[in-house]
RNA sequence: AGCGAGAUGGAGCAGUCUGGAGUGCUCGUCGGGCCCAUAACCCGGAGGUCGUGUGGUUCAAAUCCCACUCUCGCUACCA
């Protein structure tokens, strides 16, 4: 039987237009999917909105529309967003799709029953211009720091709760035992300290709007975005059916670290609690800049990805993402540096390299030989630094392959036969036959170059291989075309 | 305030976990080569006391320990 890998994204909320830095995640899980693909796994790639909660209602009222409109508009978006990045899920899970409800309220049930929810009450500042409880961290000097002119109300609500406290012990032998569970490991440190602090119950219902899944046990109430947002990761493949259990655990379940806390504490001790046991691994990818500014609605500088892919192609943008970011680490999406790398590297190495093996292929036609220098292609290292999710690394060292096979067409200047003298001499015809000999194993380089770089620049990927496993190999069209600043 | 991350030639980054000549990558810059190719490709050079301490450990520190400075992220019931 073949090994299965199932990826997930975080879903997006639904209360802005999608941008790079939502992109850059759907992105790297898509060249993840890809690259199990290549090794063969039978993947499940999973993505998502999550349509509920307070913010979208409000958004929608300061619109003029109803909830249910808007998220239908927007779902729709980033779904073509992803499409255009050629972005290639399974499923788009929407939390309002009927499928997700029901087995939300299943799981509510269940939970119950393991003794895991009781009634309470809930306390805190309620600020009148958020209508929302506000944390600490939005507190200056003891006021809303978005609405510094109205008061604070100290306000207790009846609720249900989750008993996140008495898992304490549990999320922290988790941590322990599996120490890939959180990634990258700075993350798992941030977690593991703030876990130490103490858990708190959750108060998993809410009772001021009435745009979310209905609590089933009590339906003056409806359920906490995030607690039944989660669950799209199971709901999402027919749990408790056969689906879910080929597929769950989940290998990669991917998101940024504003999602952390929910990912890493809530859901694990949410799926311990039915019994259910959590991921292999919660991947955690760091948050873009553009062009050096932070990316919000207020700025105004949110731009679509799919303006981005109108401006520098799907494949440009998904190398650049990957190239030019440590994975786990924020970084800047800066148009300069992305055209810069889309010159230097796909066009004139990649590019450059294709356009110049299958022209003289074309001249001088190619000759099986055994390879020589493919063997200097460490396919091994890649695959571990695939492992580790160093996709950088990964570019990189393809890369230097790429580099190397530039330096072997330099060096044995294949192109010296391809004008045929008069009369042959037995010297020339011996050296036509070493030139087609090298053509031959560029041919198969590049074959083999296309392959490992299909998870990241698929588009590109197959018009490469398309070229060169035609049996009359044709100088085809420029395959990047050089932007200029 | 707590927890975490970072400071490396002109720019942007790897390298630090596991100490071994400042090693590497991309860009820029200077010089040479090649003429198949997208004015692309290949080779070589210049340029850094690795944030600060004239701190500690060591035969040896960018790397380990300590202190300090600056920048950034996270700190659950809006998401």
């Amino acid at each position: 039987m073949k090994d299965k890998f199932y990826i997930t994204t975080a879903i997006d909320y639904l209360n802005a237009e999608p941008h790079i830095g939502h992109a850059y995640q759907k992105i790297v899980a898509d060249v993840l999917a890809r690259w199990n693909k290549v090794l063969g796994k039978e993947v499940f790639f999973l993505t998502g909105s999550d349509e509920y909660g307070q913010k979208v209602a409000k958004t929608a009222q300061e619109k003029g529309v109803t909830p249910k409109q808007l998220v239908d508009k927007l779902s729709k978006k980033f779904k073509q967003e992803w499409k255009s990045l050629d972005v290639d899920f399974d499923r788009f899970i929407r939390t309002t799709d009927i499928d997700h409800k029901k087995k939300v309220k299943e799981f509510v049930r269940l939970m119950e029953k393991k003794s895991d929810i009781y009634k309470g009450e809930y306390s805190g500042k309620y600020c009148l211009g958020c209508e929302a409880y506000i944390t600490e961290k939005d507190l200056v000097k003891g006021r809303c720091k978005f609405h510094p002119n109205k008061e604070l109300k100290e306000l207790k609500e009846k609720g249900y709760f989750f008993k996140l406290s008495k898992y304490q012990n549990k999320l922290l032998e988790l941590y322990e035992e599996n120490p890939n569970y959180i990634l990258p490991k700075f993350r798992r440190k941030e977690i593991i300290n703030r876990v130490k602090e103490g858990l708190k119950d959750l108060n998993i219902t809410r009772s001021k709007f009435d745009w979310g899944i209905k609590f089933p046990i009590d339906e003056k109430y409806v359920l906490y975005v995030w607690y039944e947002a989660l669950l799209n990761y199971i709901t999402g493949i027919d749990w408790p059916n056969e689906k879910f259990k080929k597929f769950w655990p989940a290998n990669v379940q991917l998101l940024g670290i504003d999602n952390g806390w929910f990912h890493c504490v809530i859901w694990p001790a949410m799926l311990m609690s039915v019994g259910i046991k959590p991921a292999n691994t919660i991947l955690i990818n760091g948050f873009l800049t553009f062009n050096g500014q932070k990316i919000s609605k207020s700025l105004g500088n949110a731009i679509s990805p799919t303006d981005l892919v109108k401006k520098y192609g799907s494949d440009s943008i998904r190398y650049f993402v990957c190239r030019n970011f440590v994975f786990g680490q924020d970084g800047d999406f800066s148009e300069r540096a992305l055209v810069q790398r889309h010159n230097d590297e796909l066009a004139n190495k990649l590019g450059n390299l294709v356009s110049r093996v299958s022209g003289l292929i074309e001249k001088n036609s190619e000759e099986k030989c055994e390879n020589k220098l493919l063997k200097k292609l460490n396919e091994k290292k890649i695959e571990k630094l695939f492992e580790n999710y160093e996709f950088d690394k990964v570019l990189n060292e393809i890369f230097s392959f790429i580099d190397v096979c530039n330096e072997y067409v330099q060096n044995k200047k294949p192109w010296e036969t391809s004008r045929k003298p008069e009369v042959s001499s037995s010297s020339f015809l011996e050296k036509e036959r070493k030139n087609k000999k090298v053509l031959y194993e560029l041919k198969e380089s590049i074959l083999k170059i296309a392959e490992l770089l299909w998870p990241f620049i698929p588009e590109s990927s197959e018009k490469i291989k398309k070229q060169f496993s035609a049996k009359k190999i044709k100088k085809g069209e420029i395959l990047f075309k050089k932007i200029d600043i």
